[in-house]
RNA sequence: GCGGGCGUGGUGGAAUGGUAGACACACCGGACUUAAAAUCCGGAGGGGGUAUCCCCGUGCGGGUUCAAGUCCCGCCGCCCGCACCA
């Protein structure tokens, strides 16, 4: 037995077909036993896993098998988020189909993921880009539609003129398309949306209940949703108007410093614009210079504020006869509010910067707390500060909140065109999620645009609507709308010739309903609600932070829409979510200055100086800065080469090892090679336990000497410890738990000999408890020592290990004596020794009289089973 | 600009207001070996002293407390997210 290493590629894939064979993670939605949800981020099928999949699987592992060994029955399912654009840009490359492409991948990275050794129940595995899965994806919108959820409506697109095709603003890249590099344009396209803003304040006061999210990401939504709470409110155009309007319309949050009003500013995109623009050369040109530059490009990050004087004046809304010059400006979005503002250049950083360059007044209505009214001004910088009002008739010496409530009662009296000249109006700055795609790779969305009957959804009985096999991506474009054929079909409404919709749904979609379908992924209807509703919520979601706005916000708003339909009875999809940090690596680079990938190098260490040469050329190589894994700086480290030298289980320890799982993860070497050496070092233990059982061949039980009832209290207070810190997902101190119990066992195993009747026992029982604590990490390792112990079936089988409460706690503790704060000493004592007598003890340490030096001590103050200060 | 996070040995990091540096990596010394690797044992925050010990120490400056890495106030640095949102 002993003396053999521990060979994990020999050991790794015995086991993995042996859970394979047992079906052991398969679940069934009828168990009776508490159902626990684990989900990781499904990955896109790119072709091959990374070092980021690796530690997000592992991560997910660890809590299922945790769970499963809790007694829980757990769901931990896998799939593919397998539309997309790469399957297309590939299949324009090599010349092949998307799904041909995506579908090898899916082949490539399973195998790799089961190389992992993953508790996963294969069995529910699935891909979206499969009609099987998009079926009930259609299915959906269909019902949304009808209950009012989705609509169409026009809507301002980056377009790219020579890809032709739509593009998502990461996509915008210093004003030109990222692949073609061509310029890029405003467009106005008729597309899908969901209407997400619909449930805006749903999804906002909602945040407050997922305690069991991250607060940054609870943040980050917050602040997304953006909601303002203002007033909209109407000026009147000056009769001299040249313009078919009569008033225009503003939103503020500040209505309380309507008297420092001294301009009001449209946007480049209001209808107002337009009419004045038709007419009048100067302001056209304004706004297509607007056009230009976007309202997505850093050009006007850098800030400056432009505008150009329309000519048209509107009354002052509450001084007498006072009236205020219209602009239209830059800086003034069409799509948040009324696309028009009033402003205010004393409180209002961007009004003041607009104010200065255009000459415009600048007068100061909201007095900070303790400033002089005959002497505060304002110069470069705007007061946003709250404050007292002045100079503001009957609002002069209300507070900030208080005025805005008078001037709001105050406009709502008034009338304008037949309105109340101001009403209190919340705004978002969520808007409706835009869905269609011009691309072929996606979710067909399911409609026909008749010309007779209108749009019209596809009939539920002709689902799925199915992508074309034979396209073509000869041409830039949707290859879906250049198909000869598929677009045409006759009008299920009245059968006359009509035509698909042949944009394709965003696939955020995709991602937003899967973790309902793996609760029953072979179901006719997209869920069965019965099915899904004991599953959801998700227990547990784990993926990369990149996430915690777009995907994570649609998959809670694509719930309640799947409630609104009656696919399911809840709110919210995930209850726990973990955002887990990156995988970084150091970087190299060759004196020519091109990186170079850390399989090609060596380190030489020399003392603490790290040196990096060329493995072929022999160059010295200087070792740059730590950043996340990527191709371009070629600081990826392949799983499957990690795998293939120290196995899965030394890549999950490693990746659960050292840092706390939230934040970035450092990919050494040297890391590796200590997690391979643990495994190593619980195989000897174990073998070792082995070789003495064999040897002595006397367990006897209940017959504990002081080292045997030491090791057992320390035992059972790991088990404790480490099941506390995989509960709380800090799997880098459930590590460093059994690092400790580890060594424990290593030094009690080499005493064994000297009292073996008495020790062994506890031995035994101790390194089968470490087996079943590092099972969850790593699975094989674990089997296999489980299996040379001699027990019973699976370690993965096996229930986590009971903790007697009672040996949790030592009758012995040591208490710290500390003399003004510092520590000086220490006593033992039992568990429970009252402070009088601890107090007794203190003084009379030889430490401590020498210390004193006859004087007495001003205070003395202890805190039962934890410490001693003594004051001087 | 707004919002959030972080700052502890050579390194990753640990520490319900209660012994700062657990655990690991790297390093040094010893044992084993013909030798190396592996393994086992030991050392180690900085400074002073033969030593018992003493002083300093968690980005910086203050404060609260018997006691502060932890709480409060004010700075500095780095990272992340959002960003003309009226």
């Amino acid at each position: 037995m002993s003396g053999e290493r521990y060979n994990p590629r020999e050991m790794e894939p015995k086991w993995q077909k042996i859970w394979d064979d047992r079906q052991s993670f398969v679940t069934a939605n009828d168990d009776p036993r508490e159902p626990y949800y684990v989900l990781e981020m499904f990955p896109y099928p790119s072709g091959r896993i990374h070092m980021g999949h690796v530690r997000n699987y592992s991560m997910g592992d660890v809590v299922a098998r945790y769970h499963r060994a809790r007694g829980k029955n757990v769901l931990h399912p896998m799939g593919w988020d397998a539309f997309g654009l790469p399957a297309e840009n590939a299949a324009i490359e090599r010349k092949t189909h998307p799904g041909t492409w995506t579908r090898q991948n899916i082949a490539a990275m399973k195998a790799q993921l089961k190389s992992m050794g993953l508790s996963i129940d294969w069995t529910r595995e699935i891909a979206t880009c499969e009609p099987e899965y998009y079926r009930h994806q259609q299915a959906m919108f269909i019902d949304m539609l009808e209950a009012g959820l989705v609509t169409r409506k026009q809507s301002k697109v980056n377009w790219d003129p020579v890809d032709m095709t739509v593009l998502a603003n990461e996509q915008v890249i210093d004003g030109k398309g990222w692949r073609s590099g061509a310029p890029v344009e405003q467009r106005e396209l008729t597309q899908w949306f969901f209407k997400i803003s619909d449930f805006a304040e749903d999804l906002l006061e909602a945040l407050d209940g997922l305690t069991e999210w991250p607060e940054k990401v609870r943040i980050m939504q917050r602040n997304w949703i953006g909601r303002s709470e203002g007033l909209r409110l109407l000026f009147e155009l000056a009769p001299d108007r040249t313009v078919s309007q009569t008033s225009v319309e503003v939103f503020t949050t500040r209505p309380d410093t309507i008297f420092g009003a001294s301009f009001l500013a449209l946007s480049a995109d209001h209808p107002l614009t337009a009419e004045l623009a038709a007419a009048n050369a100067e302001i056209a040109e304004f706004v297509a210079e607007c056009h230009r530059h976007g309202t997505s490009t850093e050009a006007l990050e850098k800030g400056e504020k432009k505008g150009i004087f329309t000519g048209l004046r509107v009354k002052h809304p509450v001084v007498e006869g006072e009236t205020l010059p219209v602009y239209v400006a830059n800086f003034v979005l069409m799509d948040y509010g009324t696309g028009a503002v009033f402003g205010c250049p004393a409180h209002d950083q961007r009004d003041l910067d607009f104010a200065r360059k255009y000459d415009l007044p600048v007068k100061p209505v909201v007095l900070p707390a303790g400033a002089d009214a005959a002497i505060f001004s304002i110069a470069d910088e705007a007061n946003t500060d709250p404050g007292t009002i002045y100079n503001s008739e009957f609002l002069d010496g209300l507070g900030v909140e208080e005025a805005k409530k008078i001037i709001a009662a105050h406009f709502a009296a008034r009338s304008v065109d037949g309105r109340p000249q101001g009403q209190v109006e919340v705004n978002y700055r969520l808007r409706d999620w835009g869905v269609s795609r011009q691309r072929y790779w996606g979710c067909p969305i399911p409609v026909i645009h008749c010309e007779v009957c209108g749009t019209l959804p596809v009939p539920k009985k002709d689902l799925p609507v199915v992508l074309p096999e034979d396209v073509s991506f000869d041409k830039p474009g949707n290859a879906l709308d250049h198909h000869p054929t598929w677009k045409h079909v006759d009008c299920p409404q009245c059968g006359g010739p009509a035509r698909r919709e042949t944009d394709t749904m965003d696939t955020f979609v995709d991602s937003s309903w899967y973790f309902a379908r793996f609760t029953a992924p072979d179901a006719d209807t997209p869920t069965i609600p019965d099915v899904a509703n004991r599953w959801l919520p998700v227990d547990q979601y784990i993926g990369g932070v990149e996430h915690a706005i777009l995907h994570l916000l649609y998959s809670r708003y694509f719930t309640r829409a799947m409630r609104a339909t009656g696919h399911v009875g809840l709110d919210e999809p995930f209850k726990g979510l973990f955002t887990q940090g990156m995988v970084t690596h150091e970087t190299y680079k060759s004196p020519a200055g091109d990186w170079v990938t850390p399989t090609d190098i060596v380190i030489e260490s020399d003392g603490d100086q790290r040196r990096a040469r060329h493995l072929k050329t022999g160059e010295p190589i200087s070792i740059g800065s730590v950043e996340k894994m990527s191709k371009s700086k070629k600081n990826v480290v392949d799983p499957d080469e990690i795998v293939a030298t120290y196995g899965a289980d030394t890549a999950r320890w490693f990746m659960l090892s050292d840092s706390p799982p939230e934040r970035d993860v450092q990919w050494t070497e040297a890391g590796v090679e200590g997690a391979s050496r643990f495994q190593q070092r619980v195989w000897r233990l174990v073998s070792e336990t082995i070789d003495s059982l064999e040897q002595f061949s006397k367990i006897v039980r209940g017959t504990d000497d002081e080292e045997a009832l030491a090791l057992r209290r320390q035992v059972h207070r790991a088990v404790h410890a480490v099941g506390e810190e995989i509960e709380g997902l800090r799997f880098n101190r459930a590590v460093a738990q059994i690092y400790e119990l580890t060594n424990a066992l290593v030094r009690a195993a080499g005493l064994v000999a000297k009292a073996p009747e008495a020790r062994l026992a506890a031995l035994e029982e101790g390194v089968g408890r470490l087996v079943q604590l590092i099972a969850p990490m790593m699975p094989h390792l674990a089997e296999t020592c489980w299996q040379a112990l001699g027990r019973e079936g699976l370690v993965a089988d096996a229930p986590w290990p009971a903790v007697d409460p009672a040996l949790l706690v030592d009758d012995e503790v040591t208490l710290p004596i500390q003399v003004n704060g510092k520590r000086r000493g220490e006593i033992a004592v039992a568990r429970g020794t009252p402070a009088p007598e601890v107090e007794k003890l203190v003084l009379s340490l030889s430490e401590i009289v020498r210390i004193l030096d006859g004087k007495a001590p001003r205070k003395i103050v202890i805190v039962p089973d934890r410490i001693v200060n003594v004051v001087v």
